[in-house]
DNA sequence: CGTCTTTGACCTGCGC
DNA sequence: GCGCAGGTCAAAGACG
């Protein structure tokens, strides 16, 4: 499985899939300023919870996680609900670019070890930067690339991606801010999109978390963003210096998603923070395509049925994550 | 001065 | 082999 084809799919066969398989691929839809505030969203989802999903401790990977997707370096997620009304077939926003091609379905190495090969990855890519030579350097000739690729090709191991978690928004900003500090490493046009796609780093040293960031062009009023990794911290103490603009985003940890408090019988869970265990409101999907190696979740409250779908636990009455996905739960070790 | 963004070049993988 | 597209690097500049 190549990253091409797995980015494809991401992109474009996922919500392709989507639509073929019938399924509301929708987007959550949020007006939002800077600060995220006066969020408009769904009647179905309390005027908070998505907001804190977008921003609060509860990130986007950990959701990912709670997914059941940390044990697989190439699950992938994509947050997605209908509009009000609007409906709109995920075809709409799906990713006509990045090249077609893709259909092969996700066809990862899924071995266990695979997750930390993502991290020797990681940590070679710090590497090679080193090893790279500076641009005007002919010392080493072509060397350094081919330094780079004598790694990656020496164990006959490719690259292989981190969980990737995605989730479109309505958003005038592109940039959101979810409680941790990233810092922009390149921006690049998008083929066939108007729009370019920002690339963004976890400044925590060590993480390796990514996050890409990019305007829907057939709506540019939508943000995708993706992310992916995992945090290996917590929330830094401060957003931007001022650890009150995070607590501002998250005015009570029940307020999102309806929080539950965590118990000391989580145990582990001491790794994740409170806020992670959240009532799931929707009925939520696992699509399991190619014999079940990857999956993608869809948030979809129109269609809480679809014969093909493992359905989980409907979360109308309160859940923990925990509950649902205690594989979350019992890791992540120093 | 430290941090972050910008931006062109470079690297990689894939299809033709 | 070549071209394309996505992803990354890193120097330079901006900013507080």
């Amino acid at each position: 499985m190549s990253d091409h084809e797995h980015k494809d799919l991401y992109y474009h066969d996922l919500f392709q899939y989507e639509d073929h398989e019938h399924l509301n691929g929708g987007m959550i839809s949020i007006n939002h300023n800077q600060n995220l505030q006066g969020i408009e969203v769904p009647s179905y989802m309390n005027n908070t919870s998505f907001a804190e999903c977008l921003k609060g401790p509860m990130d986007y990977n950990t959701l990912a996680t709670a997914f059941g997707l940390a044990s697989s370096t190439s699950d992938e997620v994509i947050f997605s609900s209908a509009n009000e009304g609007d409906q709109k077939p995920a075809e709409h926003i799906g990713y006509s670019g990045g090249g077609g091609g893709g259909e092969t379905p996700l066809t990862p190495n899924s071995s266990v070890s695979s997750s930390s090969a993502e991290a020797g990855a990681e940590e070679d890519s710090g590497k090679s930067k080193k090893d790279r030579q500076p641009k005007g350097s002919s010392e080493d000739g072509g060397d350094s690339s081919k330094k780079v690729m004598s790694k990656a090709k020496k164990k006959g191991e490719k690259k292989q991606r981190e969980p990737r978690f995605a989730f479109m928004t309505k958003s005038e900003v592109d940039h959101l801010e979810d409680g941790y500090r990233w810092r922009k490493y390149g921006q690049k046009a998008v083929k066939n999109s108007p729009y370019p796609r920002s690339y963004y780093r976890c400044t925590t040293q060590k993480c390796g978390v990514k996050k890409r960031v990019e305007r829907s062009f057939e709506d540019p009023s939508t943000v995708i963003t993706t992310y992916e990794g995992q945090h290996n911290h917590p929330l830094p103490a401060t957003l931007r210096g001022n650890a009150a603009a995070s607590s501002a985003f998250f005015p009570h940890p029940t307020a999102a998603f309806n929080y539950a408090p965590i118990t000391g019988s989580a145990g582990p869970s001491s790794n994740f923070p409170q806020e992670l265990l959240f009532q799931m409101p929707h009925h939520y999907m696992i699509h399991n395509n190619n014999q079940g190696s990857s999956r993608s979740v869809v948030v979809n409250p129109h269609h809480p049925h679809h014969p093909q779908q493992h359905q989980l636990p409907r979360a109308d009455q309160y859940g923990l994550l925990q509950d649902l996905f205690p594989s979350m739960f019992l890791k992540q070790e120093p």
